[in-house]
RNA sequence: GGGCUCGUAGCUCAGUUGGUCAGAGCGCACCCCUGAUAAGGGUGAGGUCGGAAGUUCGAAUCUUCCCGGGCCCA
């Protein structure tokens, strides 16, 4: 136990030990903001549009967010997602546009500017309101566009779209000439709740919940027409809103339940569903029997028509699934005007919309003498009275309810069916030479010229065309972009006015002017490009009323349901900036909620005009979940926020983690699940800098070793062999979307075949072979093109990382990773028989493990392996195999039939590298060392 | 209530058309190294594949039902 450090030289000095300036501490959150100074200074978009000049472009198209907050979790996720994409793609060699956009219009940011303002806001003008919305929208955009980048996206910052820009407004415009074109829009009846103190339709935002006391009633509708042999003579039908009955039209029944007939007196037989007729018997004081005298399926009741109890008409009796039994009498009073399942069942069964009610809550001429001008809720008493005389009245009683109300002015709202525009799915048209629906098109589509991934979305969205309704694309708000219809003066008969041509003028102008315009401008001002003498459908009074310039032309107030914005995307901003040929895009990325949502409104938009999908390709992913697989929310304060993860992982950790998961269902989110990634993140990292340092003297220029065939069975042929199967790994897995593919290998590779097996067998030749060996140059060689490979490799998903490195390893000042593509395979000629010493390696390791447990040996480097000898085993170096396993020195035998473990504890040990390899001896410096460490220091 | 979808070791995930498929990494435990050091290496322990029934010679993998999530509707 003579060898101290003391008594004898030292021999660290003499060692090639690794040194570099890529710091072992990332320090992402203050380094990441200089990385994206130094790309925006030196124009990296720009420069990659410049290099794609000449490549084949990819077109992702982006959808635009809601620019009315801070960005959250899922857009996190959305944007990482987007930009690896972008990122890959274009290190696959393609040129990859990326225009970054933001949704503008819409309820949402109306309602919260209307809250803001408060009571000030009933007397605003809409041009007031529609300023306060633009001022809130371009603030979130600006902070959006900033937290986006900050997560290392790349894209046209500077000129994103944005839907509320003028140009965008009249492209939407445009999209909805080609629509009227077809013939497809037009105005029909739907009941929407209506403030009748504001004269307005109002959103589900828009309403507030309070109690109120209303009259709920048990009505008797007598049977018109039954089936041979039935044995009822009335309907019971139960309602709350004893005014809507004069717009009743049908009764609804479920097909699947049981139906009792019951004998309430006076020869009256009356049908009520049988799990509820006890109770509504009793309620209504019937005493005698509560037992059916007979009892029937819903089914049977379809054919069943009935006089309406105070008009002279006759409804039927429908199927429909959301008639329950938890209240009322199972027979549900149905006026499609009135209600919006009423109003679906009433779409489907062919049913007029009928809507007796005016927009100032009372009742127009249509309905009994006694009701014309009375207004609903004085309605309610009065029809309550009028059943109670004629006899319908089979029970009534004031009850408390969760009533919705009008949130500016607290007064109880209506449902009440309003003329509204519509875009219909099934109309058929010609286009390409085919008469088809907007629906079947939609749906041949997605069966033969979309791919899904997941392959699923297919199956969801095909189901959601199948069953959605015409496409209600009118909303009664200010903060929109206009539909440009024109209506008659006041006392003129004549259709509206809403033409192609008359569309397209309109979008001329606001494409110079914005929609501001819309809401400043007469009527005839709005008209000034429009030419009624050059459309053949202008409505007769529109030439006239334009020739008369006292004839007072009224522009319509509405404007365009938000997805019908974001759903012209494509030729707003795909077709207009790329070309016709852009469309369709290669790709759109959205969360799976998407598939109502934008996708299809960009589906139905485009075939609409075009007769063609607006993508060729729908990539979802899913919602955040927590840890616990429950939603994310606020209210259960189990959500991150972006902020903080930036602040204290930095954007490369969590696009590292972004990475990592399987997107295509739900994706759990956690605290913990970041501080992993950074462990992650941290092996990528110090991988990475470890072969850097260990290139510190390395010039690829002076020092590049040339392998040849007898390199073929040396480690590091394995090691470039190794990246080949990464490189071909990652691409495809970038080609595929497949990120959490690329993300394993990646890690694999940094993990396992780098740090626990390459780079820990060739640490002893690169510190203590002499600096310039072709042993230790060979390794070199090899972990530069590692290096470098790697570097591009992982760029997409590390951005600032990899140019970091990349950076350290070519301190040239000029190059950026991201200006590189993804490595191609390298020609590197490996030992086919490396695959199966790698499978033994695991076998000594486990050997050595075990001598040194029972021999107790604390150091590999006091071991020495015997193995078989085998013709296959001596065609490796035995060094390399010693320091595949961190030992000294590897023997074979012909009768090792187990590997078998030797100490070397009573060998001498080379003071400059620690191995006792079986060259040790004293030197002429005096030192201890192996042939090889003599060798390096010029010793005899 | 309906459509689509998910439920594999503590965690994140692989598991093609049913037959060594019960796997990987992380974490954890133990050990080593101290010339990648707020680093590095080795070994090991963990699961009746959400539950039940069924089809089959054989099922994590197919069918049905149930339980628990998610998105979108109603």
């Amino acid at each position: 136990m003579s060898e101290t450090k003391q008594d004898r030289p030292s021999y660290k000095n003499t060692l090639n030990l690794p040194r570099t300036g890529f710091a072992m501490k990332a320090n992402l959150v203050q380094n990441e903001p200089a990385s994206l100074k130094r790309w925006q200074e030196m124009g990296l978009y720009q420069r990659l549009r410049e290099l794609g000049k000449s490549r084949k472009r990819f077109v992702f198209h982006d959808g635009p967010p809601y620019a009315n907050g801070p960005i959250h979790l899922g857009h996190m996720l959305n944007k990482v997602l987007k930009d690896i994409v972008v990122r890959s793609r274009g290190m696959l060699g393609y040129d990859v546009p990326y225009v970054p956009g933001w949704d503008c219009h819409g309820l949402p940011i109306e309602h919260k500017v209307i809250q803001e303002l408060g009571e000030q806001a009933k007397s605003m003008p809409a041009i007031q309101i529609r300023r306060k919305c633009k001022a809130s929208v371009e603030k979130y955009i600006k902070l959006q566009s900033t937290q986006m980048q900050r997560l290392l996206t790349l894209g046209d910052y500077n000129n994103p779209y944005i839907t509320m820009l003028p140009e965008y407004e009249a492209a939407e415009l445009e999209v909805l000439a080609n629509l009227v074109e077809r013939g497809i829009v037009y105005r029909g009846l739907k009941p929407v709740h209506w403030s009748i103190a504001n004269r307005t339709a109002l959103a589900d935002a828009e309403l507030e919940y309070y109690d109120r006391e209303d009259t709920s009633v048990y009505v008797l509708f007598e049977v018109a027409n039954a089936p041979a042999g039935a044995a009822f003579t009335h309907l019971m039908i139960w309602t709350t809103t004893p005014w809507t009955l004069p717009a009743n039209l049908a009764v609804a029944v479920n097909e699947r339940y049981d139906y009792g007939v019951y004998d309430i007196g006076n020869g009256r037989r009356v049908v009520i569903a049988v799990e509820l007729a006890p109770r509504v018997l009793a309620a209504g004081g019937h005493t005698g029997s509560a037992e059916p005298v007979s009892v029937l399926r819903g089914a049977d009741l379809l054919c069943v028509t009935y006089k309406h109890p105070f008009i002279d008409r006759t409804g039927r009796v429908v199927g429909a699934e959301y008639v329950t039994l938890e209240d009322g009498t199972g027979l549900v009073h149905t006026a499609p005007g009135h209600g919006a399942e009423d109003y679906q069942t009433g779409l489907r069964e062919g049913l007029e919309i009928y809507c007796p009610v005016k927009d100032d809550g009372t009742f127009d001429d249509t309905v009994p003498e006694w009701l014309r001008g009375v207004d609903v809720w004085t309605a309610n008493g009065k029809v309550v009275e009028h059943l109670r005389a004629s006899g319908h009245l089979f029970h009534d009683h004031k009850f408390l309810h969760s009533y919705p109300h009008d949130w500016r002015g607290k007064s109880p709202v209506i449902f009440r069916a309003t003329e509204q525009w519509f875009i219909s799915v099934d109309k058929p048209f010609e286009a390409n030479c085919t008469t088809a629906s907007l629906r079947q098109r939609a749906i041949d589509a997605v069966e033969k010229d979309v791919t899904f991934y997941p392959g699923w979305g297919r199956n969801r969205l095909r189901g959601m065309l199948e069953t959605r309704p015409d496409w209600c694309i009118s909303r009664q708000r200010s903060w929109g972009v206009p539909i440009p219809a024109f209506y008659p003066p006041e006392g003129v008969e004549g259709e509206v006015l809403l033409t192609p041509a008359s569309v397209r003028a309109v979008a001329k102008l606001i494409g110079e002017k914005g929609t501001d315009v819309w809401f400043l401008s007469e009527a005839r001002d709005l008209l000034q490009y429009y030419d009624p003498n050059a459309d053949p459908d202008a409505p007769q009074w529109v030439r006239e009323a334009l020739a008369d310039p006292n004839a007072a032309i009224r522009k319509g107030s509405d404007t365009l349901d938000v997805w019908v914005d974001s759903g012209s995307s494509w030729n707003a901003v795909v077709r207009r900036r790329f070309g016709d040929e852009a469309v369709p895009t290669d790709l759109y990325i959205e969360g799976s909620d998407q598939h109502r949502g934008w996708f299809q409104s960009s589906l139905l938009l485009a075939i609409g005009a075009t007769a063609r999908p607006p993508f060729k390709a729908i990539l979802t992913h899913g919602f955040m979940v927590d840890r616990d697989g429950k939603k994310m929310s606020k209210s259960l304060g189990n959500a991150l926020e972006v902020e903080d993860l930036l602040k204290d992982f930095g954007a490369d950790v969590c696009r590292w983690w972004v990475s990592s998961l399987n997107t295509d269902n739900d994706i759990k989110v956690d605290l913990d699940y970041f501080k992993v990634a950074g462990e992650e993140y941290r092996k990528v990292r110090n991988t990475l800098r470890y072969l850097l340092s260990n290139l510190f003297d390395f010039d690829p220029k002076a020092h590049r070793y040339t392998f040849t065939e007898t390199d073929a069975s040396s480690i590091d042929a394995w090691a470039l062999d190794e990246l080949n199967r990464l490189t071909a790994t990652v691409r495809s897995a970038y080609e595929q979307f497949a990120f959490r593919k690329a993300h394993e290998a990646l890690f694999s590779f940094c993990n396992e075949t780098l740090s626990a097996t390459y780079l820990a067998a060739t640490k002893d030749r690169l510190y203590c072979d002499a600096a310039d060996s072709p042993r230790r140059r060979r390794t070199q060689t090899a972990m530069y093109d590692i290096a470098h490979a790697l570097c591009r490799l992982v760029a997409p998903i590390l951005p600032h990382t990899a140019d970091e490195a990349f950076r350290t390893l070519i301190p040239d000042g000029e190059v950026c990773v991201h200006l590189e593509l993804l490595p191609e395979q390298m020609p590197i000629r490996v030992n086919g028989d490396w695959q199966k010493v790698m499978a033994q390696r695991e076998v000594w390791l486990k050997a050595i493990e075990d001598a040194r447990q029972s021999m107790d040996i604390d150091n590999p480097l006091d071991c020495g392996l015997v193995i078989a000898r085998t013709p296959e085993l001596e065609a490796f170096d035995r060094v390399d195999l010693a320091d595949l396993c961190g030992i000294s020195r590897v023997e074979f035998a012909d009768d090792a039939d187990q590997p078998r473990v030797i100490d070397l504890r009573h060998e001498p040990r080379c003071e400059r590298s620690w191995k006792r390899d079986g060259t040790v001896k004293q030197r002429s410096d005096g030192g201890m060392l192996t042939d090889r460490d003599a060798a390096a220091l010029g010793l005899a």
